[in-house]
DNA sequence: CGGAAACTTGATCGAATTCAAATAAGGTGG
DNA sequence: CCACCTTATTTGAATTCGATCAAGTTTCCG
């Protein structure tokens, strides 16, 4: 649960007022193709950035190239609850699908955060659940082998998706390339390959276009080895 | 930045008051020896935790035995601002020497941050700090080497325990033993002891008794790869 | 249709693990 | 203060998981 429910207020219907006030609403628009950076670490910003449409990810990158992505964001998602509370990040974020996102000042909802208790403890909970993500992340890093990683990372996608009704039949979008998979599991795109190629033959996924089929959710789960 | 200005008021001077009322003092005071469970993960607790003295660490156990620490709590922590907002953790909290630790009731605390807004934002200092950690332990497990591992352990400690004027003469107290190491830095106990062992031949660090000493910091620097 | 980006596959390499055994450090009771 | 026992650490040899290097192939778009 980490999507803000402004969002569905900004995007779809601006009637059924989620728990911010309309007078937040319509502030600045913005939309990105594919691959553009739309927020560059260390960069001042006084905005506070949700995702309306498409896919975009959270990343941080060495000197020397190496990057490690912190977390896909979906449509709904708040980048990055911290921003609420600091002007100024580590990480960068970059358009994963062209994207449609939207920009709220950080100090009218800061005002917000303290004289509305709703919001407040709404703002707690993706302060929590996103903690609780990274926290998931260092384990599975630290601790689990490439195939685990990627089961996880897909299961995970599907969980989050799931959330928004955007699966039927076991089939959601999948606009990542490996190159993503490789970088937020901490592993190479050659090996991502492997194991994905390993899990096509076992026939396990199925992967079309942008999307991905789980043909077999539970040796899928088995493998994940959820516990 | 993660202590909480509490901890002094509790246990060293309680006329200098922090951020806390002193209706909130003198609640359960505890003490545990090294390797005991403080916390077990998905038990209920109606507290917050906070270390007086003595280091701990923050754990999650997968089923079949692997450990993953996600952080050392040294004097002053709060045992995850998170602990403040849910009654339910997923990780475990063990001590890793004799410690000393108290624990204030929830639900006061929260009070006291709807009502005091440097509490509040305190608080949020606590939890952009505990995220920060939480994201540089995943670049770190995704994307370092086991030399940088080990070489930015060792620098993190150095640099929390400086904030809190526990380092002398680049010295300082260090009670872990390899295999919490590994656990921190996703590697076996024997590889750190490889890693630590060239570390110290090669003039780096000693480490007698249970202190580390830092003999070369700038090539400690170098080899932990800041940037 | 052509060119670039993404994916696959094979061969080889290497960092870290595993297995196993020896040595060192602590802590306890006598 | 020493003998004993347990818990850490070190070291070596063999193995393995995933990385690297290097072509091919496929897919995607303009």
């Amino acid at each position: 649960m980490r999507e803000f429910s402004i969002c569905r207020v900004l995007t779809v219907d601006s009637s059924a007022n989620g728990h911010l006030p309309s007078r937040l609403l319509g502030q600045i628009h913005k939309t990105s193709q594919a691959r553009q950076v739309i927020y560059r670490s260390n960069e001042r910003s006084d905005a506070v950035t949700i995702i309306c449409e498409g896919w975009a990810y959270v990343y941080s990158m060495l000197s020397d190239g190496r990057r490690q992505i912190l977390s896909i964001l979906l449509p709904g998602d708040i980048v990055t609850a911290t921003a609420m509370l600091k002007d100024r990040a580590s990480f960068s974020i970059q358009a994963l699908t062209d994207i449609d996102y939207c920009q709220i000042d950080r100090t009218e909802l800061k005002r917000l955060l303290v004289t509305d208790p709703t919001v407040l403890d709404e703002f707690f909970k993706i302060l929590v659940a996103e903690k609780e993500e990274a926290d998931q992340l260092v384990i599975d890093l630290g601790r689990r082998t490439a195939d685990e990683r990627i089961a996880r990372f897909i299961l995970g996608l599907m969980n989050r998706l799931q959330a928004r009704q955007q699966v039927q039949d076991n089939s959601f979008a999948f606009p990542v390339r490996q190159q993503h998979i490789a970088d937020a599991t901490g592993l190479t795109s050659v090996h991502v390959s492997r194991v994905i190629g390993a899990f096509r033959k076992a026939g396990l996924v199925e992967i079309k276009g942008r999307s991905l089929k789980i043909l077999n959710l539970n040796e899928l789960k088995r493998i994940s080895n959820a516990a």
